[in-house]
DNA sequence: GTATGGATGTTCT
DNA sequence: GAACATCCATACT
């Protein structure tokens, strides 16, 4: 599912002052968390924090890393099973007034370059922790059938762990200008 | 482009 | 009380 999201769009339709706003992004890069990884927030079970993972495949895990970036990740397997996606960066598609304004004074290239950044752009928090993704609602995926070639993904491992480092469980979207992490990572393949 | 250190709040041990 | 799926500013190459 890691693999198959890079190249599909996130969804967000948001109320602002005067209406409502749609902000598109396309998802350039993913991380895989499996079960039996010790990366994976429900590698020691269910708690609180990671119920959403357990939830049907589709649904939206969100969490607080770090105390100050929320992260967004799409449940992955059956109900009951704790694993899931990390989204990690967004070209920005529509709605990039609004992303600006959330943003502050960044470069259009930094506004979802990495997951705090991407939740910050789409005014991703807690509250929606466990929503359905696979319908329209404040939060979704979606699918031009644009920019998804199998061959145009590369691999890495992911960025930021201290357990389970060394798996190639990053994919991305080769040659996007919108991709975090170290340029050794976005090579061909990292 | 890369490397470093501090701020931050929640979760779980 | 330690760990943490990060970000930002700063300094340096």
């Amino acid at each position: 599912m890691a693999r198959y999201l890079v190249g599909r769009l996130v969804a967000r339709r948001l109320a602002v002052p005067g209406g409502e706003a749609l902000l598109l992004g396309r998802i350039v890069e993913t991380e895989a968390y499996l079960t039996g990884d010790a990366a994976c927030h429900a590698f020691r079970g269910m708690t609180p924090r990671n119920r959403s993972l357990f939830l049907e495949h589709g649904h939206a895990y969100v969490y607080l890393a770090y105390g100050t970036a929320w992260m967004l990740n799409v449940s992955a397997g059956p109900v009951g099973i704790g694993t899931g996606v990390l989204i990690r960066a967004l070209q920005p598609i529509a709605g990039l007034e609004i992303m600006r304004a959330r943003r502050g004074r960044v470069p259009d290239r930094d506004l979802a370059r990495g997951p705090g950044r991407l939740a910050a752009a789409l005014a991703i928090d807690r509250a929606l922790d466990g929503v359905d993704l696979c319908h329209p609602g404040p939060l979704w995926l979606g699918d031009d059938g644009g920019d998804g070639a199998p061959s145009e993904i590369g691999t890495s491992t992911r960025i930021g762990l201290t357990r389970d480092a060394d798996r190639m469980l990053r994919f991305f979207r080769r040659g996007s200008a919108w991709l975090s992490g170290p340029a050794r990572l976005n090579r061909p393949d990292g």
